[in-house]
DNA sequence: CAGTGCATCTCGATC
DNA sequence: GATCGAGGTGCACTG
């Protein structure tokens, strides 16, 4: 009750505003939380984990309430220049131009936006999700094969998913029919020699610190490149040609295999050689 | 002369237009080649590499005239949803709401974005460069070292850049005071196991394919992680600490290093044991 | 077109 | 905070 909390439902927009005035549009959006789109000829720079300049232009200008700034152009999905969330926004009118500075530190970087003239400032008020449900994922390749091992082969019994080791967190750890340990790697697309080099250094690790047999190494992915299948035969390792689910349907209803961080919920057990499939 | 080569210039926005207006306005912009966004309550879906879907939220979706489609909400640098550059928009009505959406092939990919009611709807004529000069970049650091091959180590002699192998380009090719081969990874930050592991494969390539001593492989980076260094020493390798210089200067005007993709120009040939420093 | 590697990658999880 | 790996990564460049 204390501080003004008010529902902002409101989109503004000043088309050609002063230097002052949209100034002022900025604070009171700032002040809102909403969402700033500025357009106008400006020049851009930044400098921090790098440094880059770039002249006026007439550009699109994104401010996030939570700090991130995004410079678009009419070219391309990423930004031209930007700064990440977390920052502070500011602006100032210096010199009879509008500066806009979005400044956070650890790193400490800054990017700058000198606008000549705003041709339009709007501040909107977001709502909704931000964060997308998306299928086709390795979480729903690894869910996909806890349903059914045998998609990796037959015999195939998983015990442990994201194992720690010296060398990472293997995606999948389980035993094949002979009891051998199988370390698998899943990814879902094509893959090349860096896929197939994380796979080594697990299974690598596996040796070392585990008192097994000699661990096999299993790349879970659609495909490989030829360098990527070079490798793996160097290295010894195996590929099993496998897509992600399209959808994160299981066919079965028991689920519970969904977001397992660790240990495997009793893979049928004792069921091994005996199943009728 | 024959097409009409109009100069864009103007910005236009519509307030809670009407879907045909907004259609309308959609067209034109399309026309124009301008940048569009839109705000207002919109449902998003993804389908093609994965898949996603979004509820119903006021968020801001831009357009861009070479195909690229983002949905921002107002959290994060990165879009809630988007479609890559090369996308084809379209939009119509249906069932009271507008629909937009952006398709691709190759891959097969289409964003959705239905509109319960659009609130903005503004087209902004953009001008000016949109690619950055960005210094500090790995490029920057190899031209550093070409500069003064002593910062690798004294009586370094680069030979070649973007060297290639079987498993890949390598960063910097070169030799030592005794003459034995060196194969140089460059990367501009703190690295892990990944880049050690790529410096790995280049060494074992150079290794079989050349008619050489057993080459050396140094990798040039600010620093390295526990688990990077650990291959590292393991793998036999080398880790000179170095940072990307803050900007392009080449202290030296003779130049010439610069973008050379191959063969470096005569690093000081001849001068080698005899240099004073 | 695919393959390869850089990036101010971003982002989330984990320690 | 640092580390590590996924990502609908995007992106430029090369064959």
């Amino acid at each position: 009750m204390g501080s003004a909390r008010t529902t902002a439902v409101s989109l503004t927009t000043s088309r050609d505003p002063g230097h002052r005035e949209a100034l002022w549009e900025l604070e009171a959006a700032f002040d809102r939380g909403a969402l700033i789109t500025l357009f106008g000829p400006c020049a851009v720079s930044y400098e921090g984990r790098a440094a880059s300049a770039l002249p006026t232009g007439r550009r699109l200008v994104v401010l996030k309430p939570d700090g991130a700034a995004l410079v678009h152009t009419d070219e391309g999905r990423e930004p031209v220049n930007w700064q990440p969330p977390g920052s502070r926004h500011r602006a100032a009118v210096r010199d009879g131009r509008l500066v806009v500075r979005s400044v956070r530190s650890s790193p400490d970087e800054e990017l700058r936006v000198v606008f000549d003239r705003v041709e339009q400032v709007a501040a909107y008020p977001v709502t909704g999700r931000r964060d997308v449900a998306v299928t086709g994922t390795e979480a729903d390749l690894r869910r996909q094969i806890l349903d059914r091992p045998a998609m990796v082969e037959a015999g195939f019994e998983p015990i442990e998913t994201e194992r720690p080791t010296d060398a990472g967190a293997i995606d999948l750890f389980g035993y094949d029919a002979d009891d051998r340990p199988v370390v698998v790697e899943l990814k879902r697309r094509r893959v090349g020699p860096d896929a197939v080099g994380q796979l080594a250094r697990y299974v690598a690790a596996v040796d070392r610190e585990a008192e097994t047999d000699d661990p096999r190494g299993v790349l879970v992915a659609p495909s490989l490149t030829d360098r990527g299948r070079e490798l793996l035969t160097t290295e010894g390792l195996e590929h099993v040609p496998l897509d992600p689910p399209e959808s994160s349907d299981r066919s079965d209803a028991d689920g519970e295999n969904d977001e397992t961080p660790t240990v495997v919920s009793d893979p049928g057990a004792g069921a091994r050689t005996e199943s009728p499939e």
